[in-house]
DNA sequence: GCCAACGTTGGC
DNA sequence: GCCAACGTTGGC
């Protein structure tokens, strides 16, 4: 079982949205990162653990947990001209983009904000800490997941 | 709104 | 294949 931070805009989509999506799912479109691409493509796994983050608010943090709920399949959106995720290069016979339906679980009864995640030993190497980090979807080993949802208010 | 970091594009 | 220009991310 592998463990992942997924960043999201809350001003876009937030935690509380996918909680109040039908089947508390949605698909993680409109990724356009090779790295971020290539974590869903060949690495999540179903039942995976989703550390759900909110970025570019104030304060940015960890505001929930989710789960892979697919697995790996083509991104609609790259073949929607009229989505503003349209890539003309991604050929619907040999998708380039690729994505995982992310499940809701859990908003945590406290807020991990990105300030108290640097302030905790057992974040050091965490990924999403290291500077210059934009990557919107990272690898997190347990022991990171379980200090943030210890953090966050979770048993 | 600023800007550092970093990914992508495209000319050569 | 190099690398300058450009675009995006995201904290502040």
């Amino acid at each position: 079982m592998n463990y992942w931070l997924m960043k999201s805009e809350p001003d876009v989509f937030s935690i509380q949205d996918l909680r109040e999506r039908p089947k508390q799912t949605e698909p993680w479109d409109g990724v356009r990162n090779y790295q971020a691409r290539n974590f869903m493509r060949d690495e999540m796994k179903p039942g995976d653990f989703i550390l759900f983050y909110h970025s570019n608010t104030n304060p940015p943090g960890v505001a929930g947990l989710a789960e892979v709920a697919s697995e790996p399949y083509a991104d609609p959106t790259a073949f929607d001209k009229k989505s503003k995720y349209y890539d003309p290069k991604s050929d619907p016979d040999k998708p380039r983009w690729i994505l995982v339906d992310v499940k809701f679980k859990d908003i945590l009864p406290q807020y991990v904000s990105l300030e108290a995640m640097k302030g905790m030993s057992k974040l050091e190497s965490m990924r999403v800490l290291q500077r210059g980090n934009r990557l919107s979807i990272t690898p997190v080993s347990k022991s990171e997941f379980l200090a943030i949802t210890k953090a966050g208010g979770l048993k």
